[in-house]
Formats: C-alpha cells, sequence, structure tokens
DNA sequence: CAGTTTAGTTGCATTTCAATACCAAAATGA
DNA sequence: TCATTTTGGTATTGAAATGCAACTAAACTG
C-alpha cells in the first residue's frame, strides 16, 4: 500500500497551509520587520540581512499570499513599499509569542535582546497564553482537537487517529 | 562597504534564534502532532506525511534544541520516542495562534477543518492576543521594541533604527 | 520460527538557497 | 546639468536541502 503524500498546499489542515506560506527561515523575520516599521525593500535587506534575491522572492510570496501589500512608494513612483495587509497584521500574536520563547528558551531569563512593551505604560506585554472561553488558563493536556465546519473526511480520520492514540496512552 | 551577515543562529535576536529552528515546512507541524500525542517515528510519519529522511533530520534536530526528548518507548528497547520537553511544551500558544490563524485568514469563517477546544467544556478556546499588563488588549501600535537585559551594541544600534524609520513615518 | 512492522540509512535526482555580480531607474550633489 | 551614488531589483552559479525509492537490521506477531 503506497499512502498518497499530499502537498501542504493542498491540505485541509491549517497548521500545514499555514507552514507553507511561512514556514522557512526568512518569511516570518521579514513580517517582524513589517511590524517594526519596515517597508521598503532596503530596509527589509538590511533588518533581516537576507540576500536580495532570497527578499525578492519572500516579498513575492507574501504579496501573493495577502500578507503585505505592495504599492509605490510615492504616487506615480516605481520604487514600491511592503506594508503588512489585515491578514498580515492578524499575525502579532505569533510574531509576540514567537519572540516570548525565544526570550525565554533560548536567551534565558533576564538575557531576552528585546522586550516587547506596551507603548503607553512602557512595561513588557504579558506572557502569550492559551484561554477558555471564560478565561481560565489552559495547558496542553487540557485542549483536545475537534473537526470543524470545514473538515473533510480525510482530516476526521485523522483527528480520530489522534484520539485513539490519546486514549490508548491514557489508559 | 561590505555588511558582514551574521548567520541567524547567533544572531543577539530571539526570533532569528527561533526561526533558524523552526523555521521550515516540517518542524512546527511535528510539535503540533506530539502535542496530539504522536511520539513513534510511524506515528509522526503518517500525520505528517513528511520523508522519513526529512523527519529522522528534523527529530534529530528538535531533539538536538531541547524541544522534544529521546527516549527508548518501553525500558530496554532499541526503539525510540519523542516526547515535548518543557521547552517544547511552552511552544503551545504558537501552535495554537499558528492554527487560528489559519483557521480565520485561509479557511475562513466556518471553514476551519480543525477546532482546538477546551476539553473540559468542549468549547473553542479564546482567540490568542496580545495584552498589556494590566490586561487590556494591545494592537500592533500599542507596542514598542526596547532593548532587553541581554541586548548587544549590534540590537541596540538595531532598534534605534526602527525607531527612526518608525518616527520618520508618524511625522 | 516465518512473516510483518518499525525505525531508520543510503543513494540519487530535483529543488531551493544563498553569494556574488550585474544593471537600470531614481535620487543626490557639484 | 551632468556625474555619482543609492535603490530595487535580475541573472548566474555553486552549495545545500528536499524528497523519492530502495534497502536493512532489529523487534514484534502469530
Amino acid at each position: 500500500m503506497t499512502t498518497t503524500p499530499i502537498p501542504l498546499a493542498e491540505r485541509n489542515c491549517s497548521w500545514a497551509r499555514a507552514l507553507d506560506i511561512l514556514g522557512d527561515r526568512w518569511s516570518l523575520l521579514v513580517v517582524r520587520e513589517a511590524f517594526g516599521g519596515m517597508s521598503k525593500f532596503s530596509e527589509f535587506e538590511r533588518s533581516t540581512g537576507a540576500a536580495k534575491n532570497i527578499l525578492t522572492s519572500r516579498l513575492e510570496t507574501l504579496c501573493g499570499n495577502g500578507i503585505l501589500r505592495r504599492e509605490p512608494q510615492r504616487e506615480g513612483s516605481s520604487r514600491m513599499r511592503y506594508v503588512l495587509t489585515a491578514k498580515g497584521l492578524a499575525l502579532f500574536p505569533i510574531i509576540v509569542a514567537l519572540g516570548q520563547w525565544g526570550d525565554k528558551w533560548i536567551f534565558g531569563a533576564d538575557g531576552e535582546p528585546v522586550q516587547v512593551v506596551d507603548r503607553n505604560s512602557g512595561a513588557p506585554v504579558q506572557h502569550i497564553a492559551v484561554f477558555s472561553h471564560d478565561g481560565r488558563h489552559l495547558a496542553p493536556q487540557d485542549v483536545a482537537l475537534r473537526p470543524g465546519p470545514g473538515a473533510s473526511e480525510l482530516t476526521r480520520r485523522h483527528l480520530d487517529r489522534i484520539a485513539k492514540v490519546a486514549a490508548a496512552r491514557d489508559s
């Protein structure tokens, strides 16, 4: 029996689809710099340190996937700038969470190179966490995966397998 | 003047360091499956769809970076299993946030293949967001980046550049 | 104890990455 | 105005990562 490996880009799975777009060394770094206000090619080049051709390719796919919008720097100019769309801005919690994870687990307490702070008060933002609908803090073992409204038959089977493995482990 | 492009793995930047480890198509997918309870090589192979050699390589770097722990499936066995460490478990909010982003922005409202729910109540978890220390919801423009205790001179200069660009834009 | 599954390894073709060189249009300066 | 520099990329090329398929030794199964 040969299993058919569906490409990430065609899977009925948010994680696979997101990683097909963002899963590489540079894309999220570019997005992070965009949150920092960078918008010109040269700004991204300097701040990320990516090679020009890589940067070109990343900016293309980020634009192609609606995360950045490409527009003239000044009206009529052929120089472009790249700005976050609503879809791109929605990556904000992921970017912050990724930074916090690196702060804590790579650099360690009090070794973090950069702090994300509330611009208003100057205080660091809260550590990003998962909360239940009624505001309780949830740990990994407190959640489960359920088929959603768009679940395909394959997705359902996959979730069943997960549930089975989990049940076997907990028994 | 030639700029020296420092490798991601050596940068004084949590995002660069995190992406050097996790920034590829498969690593976070493997971690997601680990959260789902997968632990054996074959389980990861089936659930992620990654090729064996790729999977071997990913499991190695995830173990090497302390995100997974490799241990015998049963004592004395040479069959290994891969379990999330504390460092790996700390990726939980990132995994949930990434899934929510894909749900909303790739599949759209009511099209999400999978829901992350509170195991207890069955209700979907809250949408992950950034909060100030006093509990206010923060948007991208409400935060700033500040040098932390571990900031290098280069990092400080980089942050200065960001601040300058932001100031220029806001003026 | 024969057959199957598991957990990989190896080899090879293809694809992607990344460094460098190059270039045209735009901005800058004398 | 005209030369120079900067900007925003392309093109070329070698190196590295990816992915497919075949192979294998140990472990499990009946």
